[in-house]
DNA sequence: GTTTGCTCCAGC
DNA sequence: CTGGAGCAAACC
């Protein structure tokens, strides 16, 4: 990092400087430069409404519009340059097609560490290891500490800081003297690294595996996607792997991989560090510190690291000699970004790879329709635009261990058989017949809390949150209701406050009340809980995973949070209660989450040597959703749901924007709407020789969420089958929008390929 | 978004 | 006449 060089000589240097801000502006930002060595890509410090703040410089020139008076000089330069031209290509398409203001985007790719207008260096990292044997009874037996960090040391070649860490707090101080003579000696490593032994069991590609991995290597050099869509248990992983060790074969090669949430998936994470130990691998997620993130981050920007493992945002992250992309679990809400700059990672990723020309892989059991539809094209019958398949399609059918059979999936009609406490007796049975037999079982129920709904036996009123249009959740373990849509407490009423009732009612079932009844139905039964509210410390999941795997739980009780990638070869049982809200729900998307959803939670039961059971308790056993599930058939069911798509014009059939806007008083709202959708008419008829397709502008609408955190919401959908029509539109709306007197008034955003409608 | 600066009216 | 709230405009 260098600051003002007074040799440089201010004649000679161009005076302007352009640059972009972390500001909702749209627009760059003029400064003059007092004399110092800027390039652009530089990181400055400007002056900025009586602030400082981090600038990327975009260009150096000569000229200004701007008139002198207004002119500010920049304060200071780093440099370094963080942003590679290819990386500000992908940020400009993103400004351009999210319509989000460039500047913000820009920025909010850099970690916050640079950011900051403080110099950001990473903390160096080192990794310690033992020079010579040291005997234990060469030790004072006080120094406790130094004992345990020697006999880390033995065990393994070398250690990190951070798993020092967990030995204690101290072990710095413990080691200095054995540091200075040399004894333990150091080394600066790029990333946290812990060791992994390198596994000996490198499985055997099966044909399809193989074919699946010479297909995509044939095709190396040029963009290319390619659906993986392999059903769980069939080996993706495998060919990850073996793509990856062919890719970075080559001198200088980076792979992105790109995963859901990372907590979720640390096995993917640790095979990668066994299988592929002679690479450098970083990863890039919400839990790592400020520090470790700036370096990691560095260490792909600067080409050190060779893989990198990361989420939604390490989407944006520079990457020199980025080769290959891999995007696991590619139907994965969670790559959809919900505020802020409302990007869909997969979808980002896909312009990223076009735009460097390399393959990039999307790998599911049960892909998004979206891919599904790209993979498909040409087998699809019905669709209008019969145009060839843009994605390879690549099959796994089989399931790599062999032994591992599909899983009996049962639907148990609670119309016949009501449950008891959320449980039929069909299932309780099941239940005690794993109890018997010393085997493990999963009960999956999408809501966390005691129950959904506090009810008054008398008067009917039920207990709703004061700022959201929602009923608030009771949790008896913490005491309270909670909502879970703003995070508003209340304290349990003792008696109903609309009639004085004493007698008020949990309705429903949620996680917390179905473990506390198998726990009076099982008193010698182990059941653990597993949602939002059990796991908040880093390692609780972690920690509940590794206890299931010993064999010291009984029942795991738990929401979505346990659908994801984890194998309990013990586990045979798995139920699934209630999920019929999601039948018949207005969102058009939620049918095809539950149906991935259960897919995988189905993918739990039995993948060891034992035959697994799903007992699915609904009141719609006749929805062809549990037929496709009964049979694992994501092929037909996915047809099905396009083809719903395509009558109704939605995604992939077509593509649609939601403007959506909030205010205290719903008026407002409509007010502001109204005017949208009457200018956006309006526009399409005056400019209609522009548009290859018409969009179509709807009505304002409130969400079923009408109030959320106090504020008031309404939205704006707008369709069109062609994307180029539906971004003119767009265009036009924004700019429409950015004017409007009600601005300061409401808050809007423009959700473009919106997730919730 | 944040800061600045303007108006307006209460309060001395 | 001062001061703070409330709002709109500018931000280079």
């Amino acid at each position: 990092m260098s600051n003002a060089n007074p040799a440089q000589s201010p004649v000679s240097a161009p005076r302007i400087v352009r640059v972009v801000l972390d500001v909702p502006l749209d627009q760059w930002f003029d400064y003059l430069n007092p004399g110092l060595p800027v390039l652009p890509g530089n990181r400055v410090v400007v002056p900025f409404a009586g602030r400082q703040l981090v600038a990327i410089v975009m260009a150096v020139t000569e000229d200004t519009e701007v008139p002198a008076s207004k002119l500010k000089a920049i304060l200071q330069v780093f440099d370094d340059v963080p942003l590679d031209a290819a990386t500000l290509k992908l940020l400009r398409f993103c400004a351009d097609y999210y319509h989000y203001p460039f500047g913000q985007t820009v920025l909010s790719a850099l970690p916050l560490r640079l950011r900051q207008t403080k110099p950001a260096t990473a903390r160096k990292q080192w990794a310690y290891r033992l020079t010579t044997a040291v005997h234990d009874d060469a030790l004072d037996k006080r120094q406790r500490v130094l004992a345990r960090v020697i006999a880390a040391l033995k065990m393994q070649s070398e250690c990190s800081e951070a798993q020092l860490n967990t030995l204690s707090g101290s072990w710095r101080k413990a080691i200095a003297p054995l540091l200075a003579n040399g004894v333990i000696i150091r080394r600066e490593v790029v990333a946290v690294r812990p060791s992994m032994p390198a596994s000996a069991e490198i499985p055997a590609l099966n044909a399809e595996q193989a074919q699946a991995v010479t297909a995509i290597l044939a095709q190396r050099q040029q963009f290319q996607p390619w659906l993986l869509f392999g059903v769980t248990g069939s080996g993706k992983t495998e060919v990850y792997i073996r793509l990856l060790e062919a890719i970075l074969a080559e001198p200088q090669a980076q792979v992105l991989v790109m995963v859901p949430e990372i907590n979720l998936t640390p096995q993917l994470e640790s095979r990668f560090r066994s299988r592929l130990s002679q690479f450098t691998l970083v990863t890039l997620h919400s839990h790592l510190s400020e520090s470790e993130r700036l370096q990691h981050w560095q260490a792909a920007q600067s080409g050190a690291a060779q893989i990198v493992i990361g989420t939604r945002l390490s989407i944006f992250t520079p990457m020199p000699h980025l080769r290959l992309m891999i995007l696991d679990e590619e139907h994965d809400s969670s790559y959809k970004q919900q505020d802020g700059m409302r990007y869909h990672a997969r979808d980002v990723a896909l312009v990223r790879a076009k735009q460097l020309q390399i393959p990039i892989v999307l790998g599911s059991a049960t892909p998004s329709l979206e891919s599904w539809y790209n993979a498909t094209l040409d087998a699809a019958p019905a669709n209008a635009t019969a145009k060839k398949a843009a994605y390879g399609l690549l099959r796994l059918t089989r399931r790599a261990v062999a032994e591992a059979q599909l899983p009996q999936i049962t639907c148990i009609d609670t119309v016949q058989m009501p449950a008891e406490g959320g449980l039929t007796p069909w299932l309780k049975q099941a239940i005690e017949h794993r109890l018997q037999r010393g085997e493990q079982s999963l009960l999956f129920i999408n809501r966390r809390g005691y129950a959904p709904v506090l009810h008054c036996s008398a008067c009917q009123w039920v207990a709703d949150c004061h700022r959201c249009s929602a009923k608030i959740v009771l949790h008896l373990r913490q005491r309270v209701l909670r909502c879970h849509h703003c995070g508003e407490e209340q304290k349990i009423p003792v008696q109903c406050p609309s009639c004085g009732n004493p007698d008020l009612r949990p309705v429903g079932q949620a996680t917390q009340r179905i473990e506390e009844t198998l726990q009076q139905l099982y008193p010698q039964a182990r059941v653990a809980r597993v949602d939002r509210d059990t796991i908040q410390a880093k390692d609780a999941l972690t920690e509940v995973l590794s206890a299931v795997h010993a064999g010291e739980i009984d029942i795991l009780v738990g929401t979505q949070m346990l659908a994801k990638g984890h194998d309990f070869p013990n586990l045979t049982l798995v139920g699934v209660l209630d999920t019929d809200g999601a039948l018949y729900s207005p969102d058009y998307r939620a049918s095809e989450r539950l149906f991935a959803q259960l897919m995988q939670v189905a993918g739990r039961a039995g993948r060891g040597e034992k035959a697994g059971e799903v007992l699915i308790q609904t009141a719609f056993p006749q929805h062809p959703l549990f037929a496709a599930l009964r049979t694992q058939d994501y092929e037909t069911y996915a047809n099905t749901l396009l083809q719903e798509r395509i009558v109704l014009q939605f995604p992939p059939a077509a593509y649609v924007a939601v403007f959506k806007a909030e205010a205290q008083e719903y008026a407002l709202v409509e007010q502001f709407l109204k005017a949208l959708v009457e200018a956006a008419r309006h526009f399409i008829m005056q400019e209609v020789a522009q548009f290859t397709q018409l969009p179509t502008v709807y009505d304002a609408v409130r969400p079923g969420l009408a109030r959320l955190n106090r504020m008031e919401r309404g939205y704006v959908m707008l369709q069109c089958q062609h994307r180029g029509s539906l971004q003119l539109l767009l265009r036009a709306a924004v700019a429409w929008a950015r004017h409007h007197p009600l601005q300061s008034k409401i808050r809007w955003v423009l959700d473009v390929d919106a997730y919730d409608v």
